[in-house]
RNA sequence: GGCCCUAUCGUCUAGCGGUCUAGGACGUGGCCCUUUCAAGGCCAAAACACGGGUUCGAGUCCCGUUAGGGUCACCA
């Protein structure tokens, strides 16, 4: 189904540090889009604020973008047909830009200081009155004019906004919106430092980059009037708006920040920035899941589906209006049903990054013993460290005494039912030192000990692990091996004694 | 406070006038399975904010109220 006009999207971020989650989604709701219309993907860099100016986070972003799979096909690493795609290089492009409609008199130099400012802000504020530009510099005679210029003022470029009229947008997710012009500001287009403002800055990119759908988060709707204006005023055709929801903290209060950390349910602070999911051992099909899943709907009443499937369906017609809070019990759940799904040895290799991260030394082959048996145990990759870290210990580290002791039993019991074990399995081949075997021909000791199942492997089973909570007894005994298991039972057996 | 947006289970959502005694998912509770922890299976509790209209008929359309959110910079 080919579309009258080539869609592209963009995804504009500001390099002010590593890529917040809402901005993820806002870039895969871009990237989807125009993927499912067989259009244009491009990232731009909106660096026009040098004081929030931060060198390493173009890098960061670009990794965060790569991790999640997003792929752009103009950006600033990549270039493109448009080039260069950042703002910051473009600089004589909206001064010229800002010219010309301070020439048409659409826009107009204003010469107060910061301290003018200032001042007019607190008498706005005395008198209680709507904060706001007061347009002292709208209108100024040539000769005021002058005389600024002549004083060496630096200025600012601010947009004539129609003093009357309503500015009415059809946006693809909102529907109609209508404002009323006199309540807007005279924005500043332009900087004193020659930098544009995002409006101007992105009003010019998105024409010149013959942008087609600006998807972006709802905090800029309030904007919007004002962008609108611009499009007309400059009498360029204005792209396709589409208003983002905004996600919102766990509880429903206020939106997700950095500043006003959000919290779940137990009071845990849920992070806010790609990387801090990224190595909390989130998978990105997963985040990717999860956040599409957030404002969008699959429909079909599926919620787990891969990219290529959302990309199939995706449009601008099942986003919601409504802002959704954020659910992370649900990017858990979602985290641990693809670490299920996934390949034994695709789980294995992304298992091997968190354990020698935490300072194992990993064997591939154990890994890929160990993987069938923590798969469903574990939400997060690095789940695999308190869960199975055992596994690769250097050197064996025995629980306590009182934690191999059972439920309903004392040392003497414990003492005699490992004793027992070992002797049990030491009569096993190496060869046969399998889990169904192992089972078969320690469990007849419950009869003889008059324990039961729970007792006697919940008491092998921290003997052997270390860990009150850890992977199955047996299966872990075939893993650790003949050898090391009796090792390690004896060690125990040692232990409890001296409790005796 | 002004302006704008939104309003279905605790949460993410389906629902686009009659098929809604409102569906799915997460979470929660219970049961089963069970060797810890999970996973898995089954079951349960849980919502149309309120008030007016329109209509034969409203969760679905309109208005108001209330509530929540966003935004009011030489940041994006």
């Amino acid at each position: 189904m080919p579309d009258s006009i080539p869609v592209r999207t963009r995804f504009a971020p500001s390099p002010t540090g590593s890529l917040h989650i809402g901005g993820l989604r806002t870039a895969l709701f871009n990237w989807l889009f125009a993927r499912h219309h067989h259009g244009q993907f491009i990232l731009r860099i909106e660096d026009t604020d040098q004081k929030r100016y931060d060198p390493n986070a173009l890098q960061t972003l670009i990794e965060a973008l790569r991790w999640a799979g997003v792929d752009w096909d103009e950006g600033p690493d990549i270039g493109g047909p448009f080039a260069p795609y950042v703002q910051s290089e473009r600089l004589d492009l909206y001064q010229q830009w800002a010219n010309w409609l301070v020439e048409h008199g659409k826009a107009y130099r204003s010469y107060e200081t910061a301290e003018e400012l200032e001042q007019m802000r607190k008498g706005q504020e005395q008198r209680k009155e709507q904060p706001g530009y007061n347009r002292a510099h709208r209108s100024l005679t040539p000769e005021q004019r002058a005389a600024y210029e002549a004083e060496g003022r630096a200025y600012v470029v601010r947009f004539a906004m129609p003093l009357e009229g309503q500015t009415t947008v059809r946006d693809l997710v909102q529907g109609e919106v209508t404002f009323d012009n006199a309540v807007q500001q005279d924005m500043v287009l332009l900087k004193s430092d020659g930098f544009p403002t995002y409006h101007l800055a992105h009003v010019i990119d998105d024409h010149l980059m013959e942008i087609s759908h600006v998807m972006r988060a709802a905090e800029w709707l309030p904007s919007l009037p004002l962008h609108v204006q611009l499009w007309q005023a400059f009498g360029w055709k204005m792209p396709e708006y589409a208003h983002l929801p905004v996600m919102l903290n766990p509880n429903g209060k206020g939106k997700m920040s950095k500043r006003n950390p959000p919290k779940d349910a137990r009071g845990n602070v849920i992070p806010v920035l790609v990387h801090d999911y990224m190595n909390a051992g989130y998978l990105p099909e997963a985040m990717d899941n999860f956040l599409t899943n957030i404002g969008w709907n699959f429909g079909d009443e599926r919620e787990v589906f891969s990219m290529a499937e959302a990309i199939e369906r995706f449009d601008t017609d099942r986003i919601n209006a409504a802002n959704s809070a954020f659910p992370p019990e649900k990017l858990d759940w979602l985290n641990g049903v693809y670490i299920r799904d996934m390949d034994d040895v695709e789980l294995a290799r992304r298992l091997r990054q968190p354990l020698e991260a935490a300072g194992f030394e990993v064997n591939v082959d154990t890994l890929l013993r160990v993987v069938p048996i923590v798969k469903t145990r574990i939400k997060t990759l690095n789940d695999v460290v308190s869960m199975a870290g055992f596994f690769f210990r250097e050197t064996f580290l025995p629980a306590a005494p009182e934690q191999i002791i059972q439920k309903k039993m004392d040392a003497a019991s414990t003492v005699q039912t490992l004793q027992a074990a070992v002797a049990v399995l030491a009569g096993i081949d190496e060869a046969d030192f399998v889990t169904q075997t192992l089972y078969d021909a320690v469990q007849p000791l419950t009869e003889t000990l008059g324990i039961s199942n729970g007792q006697l492997f919940g008491a092998l089973r921290v003997a052997v692990t270390g860990q009150t909570v850890s992977t199955p007894t047996f299966e872990s005994m075939e893993i650790i091996g003949k050898d090391e298991t009796l090792r390690r039972l004896k060690q125990a057996t040692a232990l409890v004694s001296a409790k005796l």
